[in-house]
RNA sequence: GGAGGGUUGGCAGAGCGGACGAUUGCACCGGUCUUGAAAACCGGCGUGCCUCACGGCACCGAGGGUUCGAAUCCCUCACCCUCCGCCA
């Protein structure tokens, strides 16, 4: 949710700052008129209760004789405080949809533009060459017995997989390493609950927004996380946060769940978009001030892990058109796929300043003010299946077998996959 | 799954229909005293919303109800604790 002591304040500011992500000025209007209707009826409200309250104090304090009058009086003024409390029940919940539906204000250094047409920054590690014709990830894991789509199919459907053998044993060993690197830069490691409530869900904005996206259960009201950003998010919910604690640093690891509807027909080869990954995430609750410094940190902790892995990738500025209704600035980092020939998105980071906290109502206390709320970052340390479809088909050789970066050697225990 | 007990300000803990947004203690902040500190004493000290301000309103786990009036009574739900059952 965005400020909206600053849409009052300095509307024009606003409206130009979400122009910029092709919101016209119509849907902030409304926000504002239904922002003045509500404190109009809030001061309405107000006074019809302190005198209701009054009279009911005068009750209390009258003598017998005239107690039946007051209570008399003072029952008239009842129905008149619940009918401008209805009106105003009425009013803030018609306010509160709206706003809901407005995005975060851009960074102004985020690029314009939409989907595709981000700006890169740079690119890491060599792009390979091959003196034969690449395969593509699920030529080489299934060849070596390291996934199972055929079946997953059978037991959960499409976009499922199952990891096996060598291909188990690269997400123990990818996740430890990239959990050593998040903790080395101050993050605690985390197994976070992956069935959350609807009030998890809000606070931090996926739902309404992306209602469509979550698997929800039958017969408990709970839902499955689309990523740990939610639990971890949802952690400091309700919670004013000491400043000396901050930053709060999390890498979260779980599996995350996503319906992908929508999606029908892209991308439905492999393990590249299915309805069940794990994933090391990152998390920062910073103060308000720090938050853009965190962001470049959390870019530089996805930049170290897959550097470490030597994989080539390029950095990508998110446009203003793309990005999530909470983010104000995002960088992706997108790994060249050798069996697509193109570069796909790996690893993401997103700066929510203030909007996911305002949801969340995660604040810092300020000695001699005001509560202010904090910012939070989530970003990708390591999303499992793409770093593996990233690195066996960089790491390939003509034989089908890949070579183990050395960083990541330690964690496997062995130089080469798939040898027979 | 069954039975019982609980949920009050940063913490502990009173209050059980009317002067309670809440006694008190600890913690914390300021002051007096002191060379300095401790102790003692004095004062302050929850959050949010509305208002230029004075001030007002809301919040005692959440939601609903009874009442002129609810932290206090009733209902529903969530969570925590104890015991029994089950279980990795």
């Amino acid at each position: 949710m965005i400020d909206l002591r600053l849409l009052r304040d300095d509307p024009d500011r606003v409206a130009a700052a979400l122009a910029r992500r092709g919101l016209g000025p119509d849907d902030l209007d409304r926000l504002r008129h239904l922002d003045e209707r509500r404190r109009a009826l809030i001061s309405e409200v107000d006074a019809a209760r302190a005198e209701q309250k009054a009279a009911s104090k005068r009750i209390g304090q009258a003598g017998p004789e005239e107690r039946q009058g007051l209570i008399d009086a003072a029952s008239e003024l009842k129905a008149k405080v619940a009918a401008l409390e209805d009106e105003l029940a009425a009013a803030e919940q018609e306010h509160a949809r709206v706003a809901a539906t407005i995005p975060n204000l851009p960074d102004p250094d985020a690029p314009d533009g939409e989907e595709g047409e981000g700006v890169v920054l740079r690119t890491f590690g060599t792009k390979p060459t091959f003196g034969f014709t690449p395969r593509d990830h699920v030529e080489l894991l299934e060849a070596a017995d390291a996934v199972d789509l055929q079946r997953a199919a059978k037991v959960s459907g499409a976009r499922f997989a199952y990891l096996k053998g060598e291909g188990a044993l690269l997400e123990f060993a990818l996740v430890r390493y990239a959990i050593d690197i998040a903790m080395e830069h101050g993050h605690t490691p985390v197994i976070p609950p992956v069935l959350v409530r609807e009030a998890a869900m809000y606070g931090t904005g996926f739902l309404p927004t992306d209602a469509q996206q979550i698997f929800t259960t039958r017969d408990d009201e709970f839902h499955l996380i689309g990523t740990s950003e939610v639990s971890l998010a949802a952690m400091h919910m309700d919670e004013v946060l000491d400043p000396d604690d901050l930053p709060l640093r999390y890498a979260g690891y779980s599996p995350c769940f996503r319906r992908e509807a929508g999606a029908h027909g892209k991308d439905t080869r492999g393990i590249l978009r299915v309805h069940q990954f794990e994933k090391v995430e990152l998390f920062s609750f910073t103060h308000p001030d720090a938050s853009r410094e965190e962001h470049e940190r959390i870019l530089a902790i996805e930049e170290e892990v897959f550097s470490g892995l030597d994989i080539h990738a390029q950095v990508v500025d998110i446009p203003v058109g793309d990005l999530g209704a909470s983010a104000a600035r995002k960088f992706d980092l997108e790994a060249w796929l050798p069996g697509q020939d193109a570069y796909r998105e790996i690893t993401s980071c997103s700066n929510t300043t203030d909007y996911q906290a305002r949801r969340l109502k995660a604040r810092m206390r300020v000695v001699g003010g005001d509560n202010v709320l904090v910012h939070t970052l989530n970003g990708t340390a390591l999303a499992v299946q793409r770093a593996i479809i990233a690195l066996v088909e960089q790491h390939q050789r003509a034989d089908g077998t890949v070579t183990v970066p050395d960083k990541l050697q330690p964690y496997l225990g062995r130089e080469i996959l798939f040898a027979r």
